[in-house]
DNA sequence: TTGTAGGCGTTATCAT
DNA sequence: ATGATAACGCCTACAA
């Protein structure tokens, strides 16, 4: 009881305190715990046997500030709402595991403020690397990582031209695809509900998509209509609701992302529509909610465990410094199911 | 360009630089950074142009190691795959954020071994307070936690007769007031999709709730097939794919979250049959999902966000050491949607 | 194989 | 209001 007590309040143990329990000097127990193959079984043992009776943890601070390298990647992503980067993270943290890596995750509500200011956190913290999603930054934020001489890499998008190393996909090139197969049903008079465009790259790369699909086929501009909300299955079906209501409403509405069009499809049921034979409605993303929604949407698919497993090689590899990092780009492919078919014959 | 090459290969600026560039010492950049009203305000202009100039962030293990505090909490959850713990983490980091408190996640893929690495990982890195999920981990563990007299709080289940602080809600009894209402529906062949139970104390209490219920009635144990596997829609489906294939199926399915029950509400469209018509099948959690599918699921509704924001209050306040902390327990709600129904005639 | 000792970048105490 | 300077806990040459 009283040695209960006496314990918690007695300080953290440090090196010392292991050294002087196990009889030998901090360096030692230092190198037991980092490069336990230099030192003899004999010693190791005491040590070991010394750190587990003192329940000892090495002091972060001290080590980063020691060693200058933490053994910590950081990620900062958007949002941790939606299963959008779930996937993707999940097999990015798979594989740092693999490499004795730590992952620490922030995310940043969509906002470049909070981004930059997560970015200095990671990095103060010591972080060796770090993954981050889309280009949209300040010119500031590049800058901070170039000075700190920061591995990064930006993922979920592809902009050959940009300088930032990167291994993603190109979200404008899948949404075109997406969309000509679209305009090839017949669809004439087109919606597009996407997410804010403002500080986020790929949505504004799928728009440009849709875009560029209609100028293909000599679409005007005009006959998109655009409805911008931020990623919900609330703000889908608000958003749907909204396009069904104007006076010629469309007769396919894509989605940015396959939680906009369920909440689409979903609000398309509320309103007796048939989809497909009433509306189209397309997603992007396919995460599994776009399997168990009636009817199951056509989509892209997006290589998302791909993308973190090959990001996250990529980062090891701009850590260790040893091979020269180049950026990938992954492929999206087309997923057909039943949300989409031929428009409607006539409104 | 060359100036370029320079400052990339420069050292990373450190207070001292600063302080030379400013032509004052050290410690007056330390206060101008961390309490800057005790500094004359003609200074703090000079130093904040020297820190802008030379763009210079704290090196944090070094802030770490003297000051011994980070600001910084840290969460291990299970899993990132799916949205069970998202909302909740959303609302625990709306709340930190407000207090200037940064979080860091970090997942275990609910493997206890993975936990306690995580745990000491997040200790080590300074953390200054720990959310966790669920009660389920070795004695060593806590040890570890009491040892370092690291404030934390147990999370997603409540239990009264654990010492832990706790911020949660009764998985047993939630579940039981469900399993009560199937029943009370004139179920009597009845089935549990589980997620495993071993470490995992959740899973095991919801279990519970339904055999609790079940005996309150008078069914034996024996009238509840049980199936485990891990959280995701795919093993939702194939659960109820071999449940159903049974000689003398369920006449209700539930399951211990959304994400299963969405598996097999699909899985049960895809073998033709009718819910609830032909069998019921509940979740758990009532994330978004619930109500996207068709039937919307009828699940127990869980206050996520409440409970993630509560969560963060009581360690903001262990933190302080100011307040005396306690436990909350949260209250669930049974949430009625269309995929229980009354039992068929007969089989 | 093991020990000694200097240094990592900040904070905080004590003078001034 | 500001400056010197001693911790903070660990790592890593360098020595033995």
């Amino acid at each position: 009881m009283s040695a209960e007590t006496d314990r918690s309040k007695a300080g953290i143990p440090k090196l010392a305190d292991v050294a002087r329990q196990a009889g030998v000097s901090t360096a030692t127990v230092s190198r037991c715990l980092n490069d336990p193959s230099v030192v003899s079984e004999r010693t190791r043992q005491k040590v070991m046997k010394a750190v587990e009776r003192l329940g000892y943890a090495p002091n972060f601070g001290a080590q980063a500030l020691a060693a200058k390298r933490t053994n910590t990647f950081g990620a900062i992503i958007p949002t941790m709402e939606n299963a959008i980067f779930a996937r993707g993270l999940q097999a990015f943290q798979e594989e740092l595991g693999a490499h004795r890596t730590t992952l620490l995750v922030a995310s940043s509500s969509y906002r470049p403020d909070l981004e930059e200011e997560q970015i200095r956190a990671l990095v103060a913290r010591g972080a060796d690397a770090l993954l981050l999603i889309g280009y949209d930054r300040t010119e500031a934020t590049y800058e901070f990582l170039r000075q700190r001489n920061m591995p990064f890499v930006v993922s979920w998008a592809f902009d050959a031209g940009h300088s930032a190393t990167t291994v993603g996909f190109d979200n404008r090139q899948a949404m075109q695809t997406l969309a000509a197969q679209v305009i090839d049903l017949g669809h004439r008079r087109l919606a597009l509900i996407s997410a804010e465009r403002r500080d986020n790259d790929r949505a504004r790369e799928r728009v440009a998509g849709v875009l560029a699909a209609m100028a293909d086929t000599g679409l005007a501009p005009d006959d998109l209509t655009i409805v911008e909300v931020p990623y919900s299955i609330e703000n889908g079906s608000s958003a749907f609701a909204q396009l069904m209501a104007r006076a010629d409403p469309p007769t396919a509405v894509l989605c940015g992302n396959d939680v906009l069009a369920a909440g689409a499809l979903t609000q398309a049921k509320a309103m007796g529509l048939s989809v497909p034979d009433d509306v189209s409605i397309t997603g992007f993303d396919d995460i599994e909610l776009a399997q168990i929604v009636d009817p199951p949407l056509t989509t892209v698919h997006v290589p998302h465990r791909d993308m973190g497993r090959e990001a996250a090689r990529t980062l090891i590899a701009a850590r260790n410094g040893t091979e020269k990092v180049s950026s990938l780009k992954l492929q999206t492919q087309l997923v057909w199911r039943q949300s989409l078919g031929p428009a409607p014959k006539t409104g």
